[in-house]
DNA sequence: TTGTATGCGTTATCAA
DNA sequence: TTGATAACGCATACAA
């Protein structure tokens, strides 16, 4: 058990060379001899050597390594989002550094501050619930670490943002439903403090009026995505005097806990209610009965493309000021059950 | 914009003291004076001086850094093994580095490399399907860090291990199915280079044995976890002469296959066959006829566990040589629609 | 109570 | 083609 680390310098002394001579000669420097080449590599291998991130990142004056902030690693759909950004920044040679706020603003600031600590070059980050003020945030941008908001963006912030097109989403959800006869549309939105919540209600809206449906406030509520609250607003829609015959949900938890809701509390109407929601849980495929359909989102290359994005902000910080606002299309996914009907 | 972040020297010229003088102010060593400790501590926070963790790591030749080791984020059980692990790690200040096999043997090598390279004082590990062969585990032991296996630990190997109790848990399904009268009950497995196969396998065994029912071969068969093979597996139990009546499955997802194999190839008979698997994924409460119950498992307390076990082993090297071997209970969870049976 | 000197592993610059 | 030197930010042993 060799309990100390080789290090550039054992190889050094052992070949009497420098140790300078060996780390060029690791990295394959075009002015080192082939020879010398051979004889560092051989015995660098038989002795195990490892490079030491730690201090190459020190001396370098930089991580390789990208945050991101999510709200949960429980949500189906930002584990999507970090695989995405994971490969992007594997490939590219950077590590990753995974948060969760857990919807906390307080967690949220420590890791922010845990961020910088670690020197992350850059941050991806999808805002939590609480997050209404966004000091902390502009602060660490004032640092000089840039960041790309994905999904979750502040409203009153201008800022790069990589995100679902949410709008035209609804606009073929609420085509959908009028396709098959419904007027009156329920929604269930989220804080409306999110860009994503504030599209979805406009492609609500605005689809509405395509189709020259009344736009009714009281068909519209919000849910903070607990169950409790998922069913509440659930309820509050169905014991309108003129309840709705269709429901669009903010993500597919929300159509599912819906859902549940509907079977249990008010049985005798549920199966004439339709659900549409946003995600396309993989989890749908194993209900006997699932809800009508699923706005399809790319979770994988939204994070993917906020990478990218992320990482040009990296390379070429004076791009930062036009602010980049990314839409990746959403699709409107039928289940089977309902296709042919 | 400050682009420059601030260090300990700025801080020390600023107020004309030494390097060495801030550095124990902001860390508040006793015998630095207390009005010092003030002017050092107010003009830090005007800086936003962050203390740079590369830098400490360099120093201290400590990464406070711990790393997981898992198959896949999208598998929900390891999430949450992932978020047991990362609070107790947080809470003793270290960080987490987070990689996923995806059940490649040449992934896991080159994770464990990223590993090394990154210093992480210690590691737990889920090891993929593919790693049959264990030399780069041991040579990652041999250079000096500290290992914790978990789940899923090599057959042909003694070391500190955190699991579930699968042994008791097949057990007690047996247990379960033989009081509902089941006498022909099928098992779908894992690989078996795994020791959580093996324990599973065992209880399986021994719970027939205490039942009195005949071990018979043709009933247990394996499955690699993807769709296609847990469909097979389903069939290959179908379609013996004498088809079980109930089936244990390694873990949830497997069963909700097999529910899903049943219902569309044996609709018939599917009503009739009772499912039991490991895990308690949180999604089948959204399933209207649920399958008979599951053996619910302790990702989060895992994930603690072999984090605390793990940060012992990094502090006291010595106490390497006597493997631990830790298992949490599993509990039956039977699901409400057979619970009045 | 405060200051000085040193070094962690690596690489970039410049000299040989 | 190779080598010497300095530097990155911080913590520590020791000196004042």
């Amino acid at each position: 058990m060799d309990h100390k680390r080789a290090t550039i310098k054992d190889i050094a002394l052992a070949l009497k060379l420098s140790p300078s001579t060996v780390s060029k000669a690791l990295r394959d420097h075009p002015n080192i001899g082939v020879t010398t080449k051979e004889r560092v590599k051989k015995l660098a291998e038989q002795l195990h050597f490892v490079p030491n991130q730690t201090a190459i990142r020190f001396k370098q004056q930089k991580s390789f390594t990208l945050g991101i902030l999510i709200p949960s690693m429980l949500d189906h759909f930002y584990v999507a989002a970090v695989e995405g950004f994971e490969k992007f920044a594997y490939d590219n040679g950077y590590n990753v550094l995974i948060g969760q706020s857990h919807e906390s603003l307080q967690r949220e600031k420590e890791l922010l501050l845990t961020m910088q600590s670690n020197r992350v070059d850059g941050l991806i980050i999808a805002i939590s619930r609480e997050t209404v003020d966004t000091t902390h945030i502009n602060e660490f941008v004032q640092s000089g670490t840039p960041i790309v908001y994905f999904m979750r963006k502040p409203i009153n912030e201008e800022y790069h943002c990589v995100c679902s097109d949410v709008y035209t989403g609804s606009i073929d959800a609420i085509a959908f439903f009028v396709s098959r006869m419904h007027k009156r549309i329920g929604f269930i939105n989220a804080s409306s403090y999110w860009t994503t919540s504030r599209d979805r209600f406009l492609g609500y809206r605005d689809g509405l009026i395509q189709h020259r449906i009344p736009f009714d406030k009281s068909l519209v509520q919000e849910s903070d995505f607990t169950q409790e609250s998922n069913f509440q607003a659930t309820r509050r829609l169905m014991q309108l005097d003129k309840p709705p015959t269709a429901i669009l949900a903010f993500k597919d938890q929300v159509m599912l806990d819906a859902l549940s809701c509907l079977r249990r509390d008010f049985a005798t109407r549920a199966d004439s209610i339709e659900l549409i929601g946003y995600g396309s849980n993989p989890m749908i495929q194993y209900l006997e009965r699932p809800p009508l359909a699923s706005l399809k989102e790319q979770p994988f290359e939204i994070g993917q493309k906020a990478g990218l994005l992320l990482l040009d902000l990296v390379n070429h910080p004076q791009t930062g000021y036009q602010p980049q606002l990314v839409k990746l299309p959403c699709e409107l996914q039928v289940f089977s059950s309902y296709k042919q009907r």
